[in-house]
DNA sequence: ACCCAGTCTGAAACTTGTTCTAGATTAGCG
DNA sequence: CGCTAATCTAGAACAAGTTTCAGACTGGGT
């Protein structure tokens, strides 16, 4: 009951980063939401993790340190939430120009590539966010499982399996969320380049059933 | 040229933990880091990351506080020395009791769920080290990188293989690692169940040929 | 035995995430 | 409008990682 996998493509992108539960938050509240995540973002994109200092967030998006923590109650919650908000653009610029591959697996290859070329064009950005990421602790798990939802969205989206995913596959887009995660992060702190990454996302890529359901078969001659 | 995979069942295990480079350390500094890396251990095991405090880390180990920084120069640096360590003794433990299964895969898996149990005996231990890794930045790459060594090495001993592994065979096992990394993470922090653990970790072993790889050669038997 | 260089200690200082408080502002409501 | 509760602001205060510094100690060479 964790992964909903019914209709993947769904309206998930529109309403990115909406609380959903609580309060439906005033125009202004809503406005400064918007500017904090803004500032979070330049911050994060000039110099990385340490780059996000609350203060600086808070006067940056002109708002006191105490309501800049009754939006966000920690940095972690802070940098998720903009993970949350990125993937959703994300998402919603995959849907726009889905992947062509005949194969489901090389377009969830493509798609993921795809991504991990947007976090390229912002390696300080993508440190925060995923250092971010794999950093947060229990009482974060809410804002991360969603942002786990998102990229399992994404994915299944990129398989554009007919019918529901079965356990198997959804095994596999466990799997492949955990490569890209630990891969992006490998990338990030200089230990893996973007060529290993690509064959790492290549190979975990393999345990997409090249089209129907038969178990792993001879392949990559 | 980043994984040495020659041969895996080394000496690793005996000098877990010694730098390697810079000046030999007399008894006295010998005794000091153990004592530093116990009381780390001890912390850890406690309340997790946030237990482990460097004053009282020092404190503990009855050390003044630049020294502590002298020798590790962050938490991060001590936590995942610390890991270095806990890796050493799991790869001497394995290396005396392998896995017996016919099946390299089978092996691995079997491999990586000893190691977790491990790590359920020692839940905030795990947590101080696998969020030390995971945080851990450029700064700190050599030795997280240290930490991926025996790490692979594990892997390799326990697929056991005739000759050295081939590069599918290495992006394996890199798959492998990521999905390891990953999944402990999810598992810490409770998004995911133990037996989600189980079943992930035995879904990316399936990436491991079942039986022999063919690549340099060689005929399979 | 003496001296030098490097190491260790104890304590204070600095940084940045987080919490707290008192007063100003705003939103909703009769 | 005037009231009340919630929210926001400014700023101090606290916590823990990290740095710094002056002085004590150690080990090795002469």
């Amino acid at each position: 009951m964790t992964t909903e996998s019914k209709s993947a493509m769904t309206s998930v992108a529109s309403m990115a980063s909406t609380p959903a539960s609580g309060s439906p938050l005033t125009e202004r509240q809503e406005a400064r939401r918007r500017r904090i995540l803004q500032a979070t973002t330049r911050l994060a994109s000039r110099g990385g993790f340490d780059a996000v200092q609350m203060r600086e967030v808070a006067e940056s998006s002109g708002v006191a340190l105490g309501t800049l923590y009754r939006y966000f109650p920690s940095k972690v919650h802070l940098l998720v939430a903009t993970m949350q908000d990125q993937l959703g653009q994300l998402h919603a610029t995959l849907c726009k120009r889905p992947p062509t591959d005949p194969d489901p697996a090389a377009r969830v290859a493509q798609t993921l590539m795809r991504a991990f070329r947007a976090m390229q064009r912002e390696p300080h950005l993508a440190d925060a966010m995923v250092r971010a990421l794999t950093f947060a602790d229990r009482s974060v798990s809410a804002e991360v499982d969603m942002v786990s939802r998102l990229t399992t969205a994404i994915i299944l989206d990129a398989m554009g399996l007919p019918g529901p995913a079965g356990p198997e596959q959804l095994s596999a887009v466990r799997v492949i969320e955990h490569t890209w995660h630990s891969a992006l992060i490998t990338w990030l702190s200089g230990r893996a380049s973007i060529a290993q990454v690509k064959i790492d996302i290549e190979t975990v890529c393999g345990l997409i059933g090249p089209a129907a359901g038969p178990p792993a078969g001879a392949d990559t001659p």
